[in-house]
DNA sequence: CGCACAATTTAAAACGTTACAAATCGCCAC
DNA sequence: GTGGCGATTTGTAACGTTTTAAATTGTGCG
């Protein structure tokens, strides 16, 4: 039993203010805060019953532990931290990554932080930052390069993260990735199954890993089928719809020009269709598109566009998984490390115009 | 003088390891450990040459103070939570606005962390959640009811936060809103002035302030012109793109169809110009669209469509700064309330088809 | 009866920071 | 010289938690 003129301490039960702490529930149940403490962390040390009785008590007047001690005493942030690219603000490609991220991370104690990238340049820098000032747990970034310095970076530190992407580096680290290679490969099939002669690749921007998948599926494809092909110049799929638009335009006005596209967006897809169009081209009659579906969008418009699917929700998910399963200690790289299929469905359709 | 004695403690400057606090500063200029806190707060009692010089070796061994034990002393967060809505999965609103914020946010102590809401309910569980918990200093979230039950708790509370959005309530608060009523009453009235004779309006989603004011400028426009039009039935701005084609292309078949719509967004502009494309007719011709524009996306099509601009980057950079000023203390409700005027301008587009 | 041993609980220290009150110093006036 | 004042600097305590080591019980056995 507790020494009864220990339950009057200063700050104790007498005091109703502010959201409850270890030290309230030690005052209620007359237990000391270690004990609490423990309680609630499951130490078997602790009889059950004591375990039941604190953790019912924390229930009833609703204690949550307070995340800055915790973090100061352990020097675990409970934090994750997204690097968000420029590029990402368009087309909901973030927001659909982070809602995925969060679902993974709902019901556990982390917290996603956004970090967005103001630097034009490579963001080192931010990383540097946060693994120097220990601003989270975990990392997750996009847009890997085949030697991404952000990569080793991280990996000479043993600092946890996942990308989404692959790199070429000898290390092997977390990752989950789309096939883009068997999507561009698929894609490109496709289209010359649609009897298209000369398919055409809006290529990915350069330097990043998957802009080499996406080549590769391309002439993959061409060359088993020994046809045509155009690697379109001077435009990428990080370039501006307008842009995208001209060089389609102004391709089809020069002699021998592409009868078919494999898009890995789907504003590059949206903006081929209106180049085409500006030129009295209909898809489907003189011209098809294959492209790639992240989001509803596709679905509005008319005619028809066949679309490879990628889920980037689905991804966001796996990422924020497999970074728990880094930070809890998991160096089986089997379980951290995941590349999706490429869904090949049709986009879901309105009603047919009969 | 500092006693040489004392130079030498525990965890003094004897241990390399770990990131510098202010401890390892007050170790190497021989001073204590409160004077180099206050120094660093540049606090007028500190003499200015010790303040400079705290400042220097602060900057030579790469100093910078523990989030967590700051927040543990002082119960500020230096967080900004973001509550995420589904709807804002698509489109890049979540990450254009978030981009904004952050922007706002850049050289201040606060970071950004995101609470997607998960519940299909109203988020009001997840603002509790963060006034209870202390989680963070000031929230931001979208998307207000008139009488928005989040606004009511924070208000009551006193707990710092800025809307997207306006409310109805008789207590003021901070927020930014865009000028939806001028949007659409302008949007209609060029409508008309390019001589359509029956403007359609596909509403908001009910329940939200902003429908209100979307209905408001549509009506305005129409009875100032006395003439026809239509609030288009079964379809808002949230209904899936294809619901809208659908539904566009269901109400050219019926009699008295409209000519001219009014479109909130730009899924939704892109969904009417194919259901009405599914019925042969032309953007331009038969029918005209104004649209509102908060992404390149529309700039990649053709036709042209007629659209006036909402920037939501700075929306979310305005939300920042007013929510930073309400957190510094200001009640100067002029400076923590901004109604954004539509920017009556033509999309950029590229060079003109000749 | 006393001692060792396991089972539980506890006290004290520490994480890095800031707030409060108190101490030190130089210097001038009396 | 002593007292006092302004200008600086300092020690101590505290925020709420976890960790380490130690204390307190109860139990069985020689």
């Amino acid at each position: 039993m507790a020494d009864p003129s220990k339950l009057v301490r200063p700050g104790g039960a007498s005091e109703k203010r502010g959201k409850p702490t270890l030290r309230t529930i030690a005052d209620i149940t007359g237990l000391a805060v270690t004990t609490v403490s423990r309680a609630l962390a499951d130490a078997p040390q602790i009889s059950l019953e004591t375990r039941q009785r604190v953790r019912q008590v924390a229930l009833e007047i609703g204690y949550s532990p307070d995340r800055a001690a915790q973090r100061l005493k352990t020097g675990r942030t409970n934090v994750i931290a997204v690097l968000l690219a420029p590029h990402e603000e368009i087309l909901g490609y973030g927001t659909s990554v982070m809602a995925g991220i969060a679902r993974a991370l709902q019901g556990t104690a982390y917290h996603l932080i956004v970090m967005p990238n103001f630097l034009d340049a490579a963001n080192i820098e931010a990383v540097n930052y946060i693994i120097r000032n220990g601003m989270a747990d975990g990392l997750i970034f996009s847009r890997t390069e085949p030697l991404d310095p952000r990569v080793k970076l991280l990996s000479e530190t043993g600092f946890p993260f996942v990308t989404h992407g692959r790199t070429e580096l000898a290390t092997t680290h977390p990752f989950v990735d789309y096939d883009n290679f068997t999507f561009t490969y698929e894609a490109t099939r496709r289209l010359i199954a649609k009897g298209r002669r000369k398919p055409a690749l809006i290529s990915g921007p350069s330097g990043f890993t998957f802009s080499g998948h996406i080549l590769h599926g391309f002439m993959t494809a061409v060359r088993e089928a020994g046809c045509a092909y155009e690697i379109l110049s001077g435009i990428d799929l990080d370039s501006p719809a307008g842009a995208i638009r001209d060089r389609i335009r102004q391709r089809q006005a020069e002699k021998d020009p592409p009868d078919g596209f494999t898009c890995g967006g789907e504003v590059c897809a949206l903006a081929t269709i209106t180049g085409m169009s500006d030129c009295g081209l209909t898809l489907g009659l003189e011209y098809d598109i294959v492209a790639k579906q992240t989001s509803p969008l596709l679905g509005a418009i008319q005619p028809r566009v066949d679309t490879i699917y990628e889920d980037l929700t689905e991804t966001g998910e796996h990422m924020g998984r497999i970074l728990l399963r880094r930070i809890g200690g998991s160096t089986d790289i089997g379980e951290l490390q995941l590349l999706l299929d490429p869904e090949l469905r049709f986009k879901p359709q309105p009603a047919e115009v009969s």
